[in-house]
DNA sequence: GGTGGTCTCCCCCGCCCGGGGGAGACCACG
DNA sequence: CGTGGTCTCCCCCGGGCGGGGGAGACCACC
C-alpha cells in the first residue's frame, strides 16, 4: 500500500483545486480523483476505491449526505470512509450528517493541519470532528443519560428469549412473533412472561421503553 | 486575562510533573496548581478558579469522574471546564465520562500538540476528543436516529391528545392516564384511538416506537 | 342560527394480553 | 442416573385493549 487514496467531492472547482493543493506534497496521501456532485461521487467511489472521501454537503443532483449514506451503506461498502466538509455547523446538519455513516465532520475553515490529521486518523479507522461539532455532540449526548449505558446486561436472557425480545421491541404482537419464529403462540407468551420477570417490567410497552432507554434497539430490524 | 489557567489532577507525581513540563513555556497557558486526587481537585477548583482542569480518572479518595461531575455541576460552576485524561478508551468509561460534563476526553498517549490544542479549544468553549473516542461516540450516536430528528410534526394532535400521548409513551395504562388527567377511562380510550389514527399505528407499543424513533421522548417525564 | 371542532363520556363487542399453573422432551453436567 | 436448564406447548382465567358507534356540551367562526 503506497499511501492514503483520497477522493475530493465538491461542486465548486475552486474548492476542489484548493483541497487538492492542500494534500499535494503531503507524504503518504494521494488524491485519486474529484467529483462535482454526489451522484458522480458514488460512482467514482466504486471505480476508484479511495480510502477517504472529502465530501461537501450542498451540491446539485445529489447532496453530500445522501451520497455519504450510499457510500457507507453496509451492504456494499468496501472500506471507504467519508469526511464531511461544510461551511456551517448548525445542529440539524451536524446530527443528520453523523447518522449518514461519516467518520468525520470538519468545517471548511479548519486549518490545513487539521485536514491532514483528519485524513490520516480516518484512514486508520478512527474519527475526527471539528471542536465546535464535538461540543454539540457531547452536549446532545449528555442530555440523554440513556445513551451512555449501552448494552444493559441481556446476558441472563436465553437465546430464544432474545429472539422474542427483538421482535417484541419492533412492535410485533405475540401472534406475529409466533409466526415469524414458527412457534405456537403459547410458547411466545411463555417467553414473553419470562422477559417481564427478568427485565422487571409490567407489559410489552415497558419492554420497548427499556430497550430504547438502554440502547438495545437495532434499527435495521424495525418495520418500515 | 493573562492566559489560560490550568489545574493538573493526577495521583502520580511523575505524571503531574510531566504534564506541567508540557505546558511550561507554551504561550498563554499557565499551570496554577496540582491536585493528587478528586477531593482535593474539587476544593482547589473553588480556590484557584482555573479555566481548564486536566483530570485523571483513576485516583484514590474520589475518582476523576465524580470530581468532574461536581466541578461541572451547573448550580455552582464558575466557568471551569474539564478535560478527562486516561490511559484507556473502553466504551463504558468513555460514555460515562462524557455524561459528567467534561469538555474533552483524551488518551494519555496523545501527542503534546494535541494536549495543547485541546486546552486552547476547551478554554474557548469548544470540545475535543481523541480520535478513537470520537469514533465510539459517533458510532453510538448513529445507532439512534431518534436523537437527531427532533420533533416530527405533532401539530395535528390536539392539546388533550398530546397530554395522553406523553403519558402513554411513558408506559402508563389507560387507567393510569385517566387517573393522572382526572378523566374517565372512556375518554382516555377515545383519545388513544385518535392517536392511532393520526399517527398511523396499530397499538400503544407502536406509539412508543414512533415516539422514540422521532425523538419525541422527554426523559424527564419517564418513571423511575 | 348553523357548522365544525374539541372534549367529555357512554354503550357494545371480541380479542389479545397478563398471570398462573403444569408437562413433556432434550441436553449437559456431575 | 438424577438434576437443572431450556424450549416447547397446554390449560385456565380475568382484564385491559382495539375498534365501532353515538351523544351532549362548549366554543369559535361565518
Amino acid at each position: 500500500m503506497d499511501g492514503i487514496r483520497i477522493l475530493i467531492v465538491d461542486d465548486q472547482p475552486l474548492v476542489r483545486r484548493g483541497l487538492r493543493s492542500v494534500f499535494e506534497g503531503l507524504p503518504g496521501i494521494v488524491t485519486v480523483g474529484e467529483s462535482p456532485d454526489g451522484l458522480d461521487a458514488v460512482r467514482d467511489v466504486r471505480r476508484l476505491r479511495p480510502d477517504v472521501v472529502l465530501m461537501d454537503v450542498n451540491m446539485p443532483r445529489m447532496d453530500g449526505l445522501e451520497a455519504t449514506r450510499r457510500i457507507c451503506a453496509p451492504e456494499r461498502n468496501n472500506g471507504t470512509r467519508v469526511i464531511i466538509l461544510t461551511m456551517y455547523d448548525r445542529d440539524e446538519h451536524v446530527f443528520e450528517a453523523l447518522r449518514t455513516g461519516a467518520s468525520g465532520f470538519l468545517l471548511k475553515d479548519s486549518p490545513t493541519s487539521t485536514l491532514e490529521q483528519a485524513v490520516r486518523e480516518v484512514a486508520a479507522g478512527e474519527a475526527l470532528l471539528s471542536p465546535s461539532v464535538t461540543r454539540r455532540l457531547i452536549g446532545e449526548f449528555a442530555r440523554r443519560p440513556s445513551l451512555s449505558t449501552p448494552g444493559a446486561d441481556l446476558g441472563h436472557l436465553t437465546d430464544r428469549e432474545l429472539d422474542v425480545f427483538r421482535l417484541l421491541v419492533c412492535g410485533h404482537s405475540n401472534q406475529e412473533i409466533a409466526r415469524m419464529l414458527v412457534l405456537g403462540e403459547s410458547t411466545v407468551k411463555s417467553h414473553v412472561q419470562h422477559l417481564y420477570q427478568k427485565l422487571g417490567v409490567r407489559d410489552r410497552v415497558q419492554v420497548v421503553i427499556y430497550a430504547y432507554e438502554n440502547g438495545l434497539i437495532d434499527r435495521r430490524l424495525l418495520p418500515a
